[in-house]
Parts: structure tokens; C-alpha cells; sequence
DNA sequence: TTGTATGCGTTATCAT
DNA sequence: ATGATAACGCATACAA
């Protein structure tokens, strides 16, 4: 009923070009034997006329790997995840990979049976994305990356550490140092913080943020900071603890998250007091909120190089030995945090 | 120097079990000759014992194609191209296809490249993910398409319209219609709109919206139409124009896009119009902007079923024959569509 | 019902 | 440098 697919495999270029298959192999795919330039020439003309193009998979069959990385992720909703796999996406077509993506939809449970999935495709490598350290079946999930890499493969995480396999680990010390550093270079002097009660997420942030403020001999005591959900509504509840503390107002407030700083910044309004007149905010993670409304407040954040992470989680697949650019978290300065001179005008 | 990667095969499965590969295979992977369930159970019991993953590449060179989607989509952080991937993942996991992911950068240029390199693994199915009908390189897409289908694969292409190959089209006239009914709903009784220049992506979205309105005997004459680009600072300059037309204000301005939407309303307030109370505004797209953050406006808005769009795109490769359900356009009603009682209290 | 043998498209080993 | 030939892991037509 169907005709039959017709397509142009190797023997038919060998054939078109009067050579056995194994020479037309050698042009053709990747082979350090030398080939003549006749011969060469006669096979590109062939192979070109009659379209072939190599069956990846019989390729694979007999290298025992497949020229592909696996890619899990969460929802690509969530632009966390968007940006690593575009990134994971760029640097795997760079290296010619095909790209297998999976997700978990958001549940972390899935990503063994995913990985097992990958498996069956004999996939060079395996980037996972992960946004927190979620550690429900570990054993599993571990068990599952060693024997992907027993057979030959090579895995990695992007996002929150973990200690199983190599880790692309998002560069938040550097990028809380940074904006403190610029926030204390706008002029502010003093500080709050709210932090969420996931800690391996705000740690090292906090931690960065600090050590900047540090260096202009500014401290951040625990008196000032409040601690709470890692949400919108936790930046209302974080904040309204922070005034009820009564202490004289921070010139500026240091959300550990953008969403945590929409929350305060509507607290602070809600207590009718002005962003940035009364009080400056600055967020963290660029989650594009607060740009895209101009008519709008515009968030003073910092930007995980999230691409880059994806794209160095492919490279250290690929090459493992080679070194890592370093990742720059980018400080976005916007209206929620001008210069001090400026409100002092 | 490496150890050699331990897989085991279906051979290995067999000697475990007893018996031939032939009879491991009809019991392993799908075939419609019985196997006797003594034997059944030792299989699948030497299977489990020895960890056994059938290999894909092997079996695809023997069937001539692989279980496989090619998916090519722009940009993944937009998040147009993020829900329509998200559906077409989710869709090809329930159909066990592994998805080999493509993207274009946001360059249409590339897609005939990309289809090239995805057909290296004789996928069966491909959807291509576009925004709008760029037709650069028309014939070159086309032919490919066509290479891939001669070669019994089966193409399609999610979101605007092609005839080159099935398409899976936004429900743009619907969304339009439902929209004005919702709004005529809730007591307005006079539009203005705001297309873009982009002709394909509005006029269904208005065509839409005219018969919505003129099933309540409402015209929307054109008179109170402008046309502008199809961005934020377009929104912006065909506002101004729809006011320095200096007829009376309608009671609700309908933008195509909810980029526009914002320019416009950015537009009113600069007027010193306030949404809703003096104008209302609706955009259309649901890009989710205006809701991430409680402290501005809130756009009501049509949210086009991408997710939906793209599994159905999944399906319609799949079983191109099964009846597809309708595509269902959802109004979401917020703040600058306030009910029109609400206004006159 | 089960096993044997052959072939899928490709690469690699071995002669030539 | 080139070509025959044997794998690679698996599915299936055919034989038993």
C-alpha cells in the first residue's frame, strides 16, 4: 500500500560513485584514513546527487553511543528552566548533538524514570536541571546516574548542588558581593535582608551580600533580617515583620528573591511608604517581573548567567578536562534603587 | 585504559533465561506472536535481574525508523515557544517518542537546516513551531518537508498558518468572539481597537471580535480601528492617534496584542485617563505580563491554548486520522475590565 | 509456540 | 590507499 520510504543510504552513494562502501564511509564520516582526491571528489558528487544524509542510529549501533545529550528539566514555563535549556540547546548543536529532552513537569519523583528513558537511547551525555536540591528518592536517582555512567556516559547537574555527579552550581556568592558592592557604590549605607526559609538557595547570596557590604566596612546583623517563604505573599509577610520591629528604617532592603521583593514593596505601600522615595528594594534572580510593565515600578535585581550555565553543563560533558570560563552574575541596577544623591536632591 | 561500558543486551537476556533472542524480543519489545507465560515470566524476570534496556538505535536501524519527534521551535525563552514545547513533550512522553529539541535562535533561516540535521535520525514525526509565517526561503522549507515525508515521516506546524504541510492554527477567531461576548457581559457597549501591521497574526482575532459584538447589534466601525506595530511603543503611538482622532471616548479599547495593551494604557495615563475608571482595555495573548505583579494594573486578556496546541500537533502526527478536539481560547477577566455597574455606582 | 538464520546501515579489521 | 568481510544489537521470515 505505502511506497516504500526511499532513501539514499551508503551503498547507493558507493554504488553512484563506483567505490566500495567502506571508501565512501571514510569520505563521508568522520575517519582518519586518507582517501585520494579522486576518489573523494567522485563520492561528495555522489553523495550530493543522490541526498544522502548518515542513518545516525546505525551509526550508533555500531559505535555503541549515540551523538546526543539528554536533557531533563522541569516545566519550560518556568523561565529558569527556559533559559539553562536554550543554553543547554545552543552549545549542544555547537558540538553537533541532537538534543533528547524530557521533563519532569515539575515533579521531582520523575527524574529517575526519565534518566531510565534517556538510557534506552545510549546517549553520550545527560544534563539535568535542577532548581532546588529536591532529594526525594535519592538513592534511586543516584543509582540510576551511576549506571548511566558505567555505561560509558557522562552525566551532569545544572542548578542547586548536588554531590553525585559533577555540578554547574549557579554563581550566587559572586552575585550577592556584586550587588552590594554597586549598592554601596549608589551611596546606601544601610541594609535589611529578607531571606527565604530554603536555605541552600539564599545562603550562599546572603552570604556574598554580606561579604560585600563587608568591604565597605558595613554589617548586616541578624537583627535586621527576616526570614520567610520563597514567594510573593512571603515578601509581604517578611516585610511587615521587618516594620514591626520599629528599629529606624534601612535605606534599602535586599530581598533574596524578585518575588519575595514584590511582596515588600507592596507591604511598604500598603504602610504608605514610597519605593524608592522612603525606601530602596532590590530583588535578586531576574525573573522578568517589573520590567515588562513600564507604566510600573522597574526591579533592581541580578541576573543568573542561566544560558551559560546551561551551555558549561554540555562543555564539561564533552570535555571534561578543559577549564570553565567563570560564570558572572549580572547586577541589574533599575528604578528601585537610584542613586542616593539623587533623593537627596 | 577505560573499562569497556556493561550493557546488557538482549542476548545476555536470553542465556539468563534460557532461551533464544527471537522469543526475548517478542516478549521484551511489542510483537503479536504469543509467547507461553512460563517462558514470558522468565524473560521478564531475566530482564529485571540483569538490568536490561532495549537499545534504540539498534532497533530503529532494523525497523527503518526511530521512535522518535524532531521538534523545532524559536527561542525558548519566549514563552510562546515554551507552552507550545512544554504540550509537545508532554504529549510525546504519553506516547513514548522521544523528542529530539531544535532551535532557530529566533532566525527562521535556520529550520531548513535544522529539519536536515533532524532527519539524520529518521524521526517519525516532526512539528515545527512558528510564530508567524516567515517565508524566507519558502521553497527550500518546503522541499525538505516534502524529503521527509517521502521518506514516511509525518510533518506538521504549530501556530500561524502554512498549507505546505497540516497546521495546528491558534483559535484566533474564536478567541476574538468569545472575548466580545464577555465584554459585552459585563455592560460595554462602545470599542475602539488597536491591530498591528502584521496582518495574519490580528485579522482573525478581530474578525472574531466583530462578530462577537455585532451578535449584540454592536458595530465596530472602522473608523475606530488604528493600526500600529506590533510592540509596546506601538500600542503607545496608536493611542495617540485614536485620541487625537477627538471623537468620544469608547467605553473599552481592544488591543490585538497585550504589548500593545500596555502601551496604550502607558498612552491614557500619560493623558491623565485612568484605567478603567475613564477607559477600559483589554489586550490579548495572555503573555503574562500585568499579573506578576499585585501592585499595577491587571490586563484582562485571551489566553490562547498553547499547551493544548502542541500536544494536539503531537497527536495529529500520531493518528492523523483520529477527529481532534477543538482548540478552546480562554478569557481572562481582570482588572482593566472592570463590570460596566461597577463604574456607575 | 520456539529457534535459526538473515538482514538493517554502518564502521572497522583485515587482507590486498 | 582500497575493498571484502565481519561485526554492532535487534527484529523477523522461515523452518522446525
Amino acid at each position: 500500500m505505502t511506497a516504500a520510504p526511499q532513501r539514499a543510504r551508503l551503498k547507493d552513494v558507493a554504488r553512484e560513485a563506483g567505490v566500495s562502501p567502506a571508501t565512501a564511509s571514510r569520505v563521508l564520516n568522520g575517519s582518519d584514513r586518507a582517501v585520494a582526491e579522486e576518489f573523494r571528489a567522485r563520492v561528495l558528487a555522489a553523495a550530493e546527487k543522490v541526498g544522502y544524509l548518515p542513518n545516525l542510529a546505525a551509526q550508533a549501533t555500531v559505535r555503541g553511543h549515540y551523538p546526543a545529550i539528554g536533557l531533563v528539566v522541569g516545566d519550560l514555563r518556568d523561565i529558569f528552566f527556559a533559559r539553562v535549556a536554550h543554553g543547554v540547546i545552543l552549545e549542544a548543536t555547537r558540538h553537533d548533538l541532537v538534543v533528547n529532552i524530557q521533563s519532569t513537569e515539575g515533579d521531582p519523583g520523575r527524574e529517575q524514570s526519565l534518566i531510565r528513558d534517556l538510557r534506552r537511547q545510549r546517549p553520550q551525555y545527560l544534563v539535568l536541571v535542577r532548581k532546588r536540591d529536591e532529594d526525594r528518592a535519592r538513592t534511586q536517582l543516584l543509582s540510576e546516574l551511576h549506571q548511566f555512567e558505567v555505561e560509558g556516559g557522562r552525566a551532569v547537574v545544572v542548578g542547586e548542588s548536588t554531590d553525585l555527579v559533577p555540578a554547574v552550581r549557579p554563581p550566587d556568592f559572586d552575585g550577592g558581593k556584586a550587588l552590594a558592592i554597586a549598592l554601596v557604590g549608589l551611596g546606601y549605607r544601610s541594609f535589611a535582608a529578607i531571606c527565604s526559609t530554603d536555605k541552600t538557595s539564599w545562603r550562599e547570596r546572603l552570604d556574598g551580600f554580606r561579604t560585600g557590604l563587608s568591604a565597605a566596612g558595613i554589617a548586616l546583623p541578624d537583627s535586621a533580617i527576616a526570614t520567610t517563604e520563597h514567594s510573593l505573599p512571603g515578601g509581604v509577610a517578611a516585610m511587615a515583620e521587618l516594620l514591626a520591629r520599629r528599629g529606624p528604617l534601612p535605606e534599602l532592603i535586599f530581598a533574596i528573591e524578585d518575588a519575595i521583593a514584590l511582596g515588600a514593596i507592596a507591604e511598604l505601600r500598603r504602610n504608605r511608604l514610597d519605593v524608592p522615595r522612603d525606601v530602596a528594594v532590590s530583588g535578586y534572580g531576574d525573573r522578568e517581573l517589573g520590567v515588562v510593565d513600564p507604566t510600573s515600578i522597574t526591579l533592581s535585581t541580578v541576573r543568573t548567567p542561566l544560558e551559560e550555565m546551561g551551555a558549561l553543563g554540555v562543555r564539561s560533558c564533552v570535555n571534561p578536562l578543559a577549564p570553565a570560563a567563570p560564570l558572572i552574575p549580572q547586577v541589574i541596577l533599575r528604578g528601585t534603587t537610584p542613586r542616593v544623591r539623587a533623593l537627596k536632591d
